[in-house]
DNA sequence: TAGATTGTTAATCGATTAACAATC
DNA sequence: TAGATTGTTAATCGATTAACAATC
């Protein structure tokens, strides 16, 4: 407990438990009190050791010959996850990405509720996004300061997305989840999840061309 | 070559291919002709033994004292993604997020030209977005067929998702990229590429709630 | 009790990183 | 030539999988 609370759960691990959410809250509606490490693996192609692994960073333990209980262990994950403790965040570039997040309105639910959007075309600024004014982008750093908002989400063109990382990062955010396809440079202390969609893409293509010369259709 | 084309190249290679294209394409404006394996490893934060190796998966060979050349690096890379080749694909959910893909005209440069969206909802279907008409998903497994489609993009509520692949498999999709948060059971000769943005949520609010507790702002 | 399931320790596997010879 | 860079082989690191004792 003490060098992972150093080092951080592995992030394979982290990636696989919104998966064992979704399936335990199945789970739960069809009234099934426990479930076993081996059933959920079946379910979702994985190991049942990797299972039970995965399941112990969030600090729960099962009964031997029973199970998990599911409630309990929905509630582990998420609390593991921090999604039982929403953060608010602001998000910059307001094009159809930035548009789609602000219409879901399921992310509330996975810590993270959007109260703000910044642009900086002059046409964007002035509306409003299912409920979100969209803001001029110079007002960002002050007011993410004074809304001691920590969470920012970059849906901007990547020649922006640096520019709109420093800005973040004056304003005392501490984590960017950045969708454009581009490194930034922040400092250590910053967390920075990239969602760059063109990175499935490449897996995606490549293994359906590789597949396509073996099998030719 | 020949043990590599039977396992395929690792997924952490593939993912990281696009951001090598991405600098590359901005040397390439800057008009410089060669580019070292340092140099970009220093720009994107990787080791530069690494970019040694993952470009040459691509087929390339640089040339010791100069580099690779800037050019041919890009072509290789777009050609071993496929990005030069591309594959029709058909688009199922137009919600927010399915809307988002449809309106972004970019994915042609990877390799993914969407030529046809479907929805379940009557009143979506009928409506066409930036060119594309949306069509009622009974037609996705016969049109699939005649059109010689083998791309599919599932942007549907998870419930959904199952049932949308299974039409797309039996219209001779061969490969799914896959936004719903769920895991699909496919034949092992089909394709998957999840993109389920939860996932990248988890890992970036775990690791906030982690870094919030050390240094309580 | 016997059987099923957990939790942990050990072995395997694959990816990253280091070392270094080859080359221009 | 000397120095810089490539490409490859070896070492390290971390995650997955296997084995098995503990437990209800």
């Amino acid at each position: 407990m003490t060098a992972e609370a150093l080092k951080g759960v592995p992030e394979p691990t982290l990636r696989r438990l919104p998966q064992y959410l979704h399936y335990l809250i199945e789970i739960q509606k069809a009234g099934r009190p426990v479930v076993s490490a081996g059933h959920i693996g079946r379910e979702l192609h994985l190991d049942q050791t990797q299972v039970r692994k995965d399941l112990a960073v969030t600090g729960i333990v099962g009964r031997p010959k029973v199970g998990y209980e599911t409630d309990a262990l929905i509630g582990a994950i998420r609390d593991f996850l921090g999604w039982n403790n929403t953060k608010d965040a602001f998000l910059v570039g307001v094009g159809h990405l930035g548009a789609a997040l602000l219409g879901h309105d399921r992310f509330d639910k996975c810590g993270v509720r959007i109260v703000a959007a910044f642009d900086k075309h002059p046409q964007r600024v002035g509306t409003a996004i299912n409920g979100r004014d969209v803001l001029p982008i110079e007002k960002l750093s002050d007011l993410a300061h004074r809304l001691h908002v920590h969470v920012g989400i970059i849906t901007a063109p990547a020649e922006a997305a640096q520019t709109i990382a420093d800005q973040m990062i004056s304003g005392g955010i501490r984590a960017i989840w950045n969708f454009a396809p581009t490194t930034l440079d922040v400092p250590e202390d910053i967390i920075v999840q990239n969602e760059d969609l063109y990175t499935g893409l490449a897996v995606l293509s490549n293994r359906l061309v590789e597949a396509l010369k073996t099998v030719p259709s």
